[in-house]
DNA sequence: AGGTGGACCTATCCGC
DNA sequence: TGCGGATA
DNA sequence: GTCCACC
C-alpha cells in the first residue's frame, strides 16, 4: 500500500523518463474499474515530453509539454515500473505508455482500485484532486500546522493524522509508526495534545519519512501485490517497522505486548506501556 | 462532528 | 489438500 | 486507499 515513501521512491526512480517524449499509448486487457480513458490519455500525452514529475501526498503529477498534466493514484496496489522484465505479472498490467529511446511507463494494479487521470483541452485535472495540507517533508509542516488543524475538534489522534489536509502521504503504516515514536496514544482526543507533543509528534513523522524514504519503502510480504520501486526492487523498511503488524510481539522500548484494536475499520497497532492515554 | 461499515477488486495467509 | 475467513 | 451513506 503505497504510502509519501513508497510514492516518493518510485517517483525518484522515474525521473530518467524526463525529457523523453511519448510514442504510444496501450491498453493491455479489459476488466472492472477501467483505469483511465485512453482516448484523453493519448492526447495529453502522445507525441509530448515529459517535462516534470511531482509528488502531492500520495498523487503523482506527469507534466507533458503544451502542458498537460497527467495524474496517477495507486491506492492499494497500483505500481508504477520502467521497461524491464515483468511479463509474468503481464496479466495486471493496465497501461503502458511507450517513450522515445525505447523506455516505457507500466502501469500494474492487482487489485485493480489504482486509476489514472488527465488534462483535457478546456480542463485541468487538478481540479478532481482533493485538498492537501502541507506536505510532511516541507517546512511548512510542523507543530504549528498540527495544532492549528486541530483546535479544538475531538477526533482520535491516529484519525486526525490520516487527513490528507493535516498530513498528507500518511497512510496506516506510518500512522501507527509515528504516533509510536512519539509516545502518543492513537485513541486520544486532539484537542488534548499539548504544544510539547505536537512538537514530538511532527518531529517523529517527519524523521519517520525520511528514514523510510532511505530504506527505499516498506514492503510488506513477497507477493507481488506488495510494494516495489519503479525497477521491480522492494523496499527494506518492514525490518525497521516498530509496531505495524507486531501485535503480541514485544516492544522494542519496555519489552510489554504490542496491541492491536480496529480503529475506522483499520488495524491500530500500538504499546499500552509507552503509549499512555 | 465524528465514528462505523460497506463498496470498489484480487491475492495471500492462517486455521481447521 | 482444500476451503472459508480475515486481511491487505 | 478513498469515498459515501448512515447513525
Ligand atoms: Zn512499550
Amino acid at each position: 500500500m503505497p504510502e509519501l515513501p513508497e510514492v516518493e521512491v518510485i517517483l525518484r526512480g522515474l525521473l530518467v523518463l524526463k525529457g523523453l517524449a511519448v510514442t504510444g499509448i496501450e491498453a493491455p486487457r479489459p476488466g472492472p474499474n477501467t483505469p483511465v480513458d485512453l482516448e484523453s490519455l493519448s492526447s495529453a500525452t502522445l507525441e509530448r515530453k515529459l517535462e516534470e514529475i511531482e509528488r502531492r501526498g500520495k498523487y503523482l503529477l506527469f507534466r507533458f509539454s503544451g502542458p498537460r498534466e497527467v495524474v496517477f493514484h495507486l491506492k492499494m496496489t497500483g505500481k508504477l515500473l520502467l521497461r524491464g522484465d515483468f511479463s509474468e505479472y503481464a496479466r495486471y498490467h493496465r497501461v503502458i505508455i511507450s517513450f522515445t529511446r525505447g523506455q516505457k511507463l507500466i502501469f500494474n494494479d492487482v487489485r485493480r482500485f489504482g486509476f489514472c487521470i488527465c488534462d483535457s483541452n478546456d480542463t485541468s485535472c487538478r481540479t478532481c484532486l482533493p485538498e492537501f495540507g502541507p506536505d510532511p517533508l516541507s517546512p511548512s509542516f510542523g507543530a504549528g500546522s498540527l495544532s492549528g488543524s486541530a483546535g479544538d475538534r475531538r477526533l482520535k489522534l491516529k484519525n486526525f493524522i490520516l487527513d490528507q489536509k493535516v498530513a498528507p502521504g500518511i497512510g496506516n503504516i506510518y500512522a501507527n509508526e509515528a504516533l509510536f515514536r512519539a509516545g502518543l496514544n492513537p485513541f486520544r482526543p486532539v484537542n488534548t495534545v499539548g504544544a510539547g507533543e505536537w512538537e514530538s509528534l511532527a518531529r517523529s513523522i517527519r524523521e519517520l519519512l525520511l528514514e523510510a524514504i532511505d530504506y527505499g519503502g516498506t514492503t510488506l510480504g513477497r507477493g507481488w501485490s506488495h510494494f516495489c520501486n519503479a525497477r521491480g526492487e522492494p523496499g527494506r523498511f518492514q525490518e525497521r517497522l516498530m509496531v505495524y503488524g507486531r501485535e503480541g510481539e514485544a516492544c522494542v522500548r519496555c519489552d510489554n505486548e504490542i496491541r492491536s484494536m480496529p480503529l475506522n475499520n483499520r488495524s491500530t497497532f500500538f504499546c499500552p506501556l509507552c503509549q499512555e492515554v
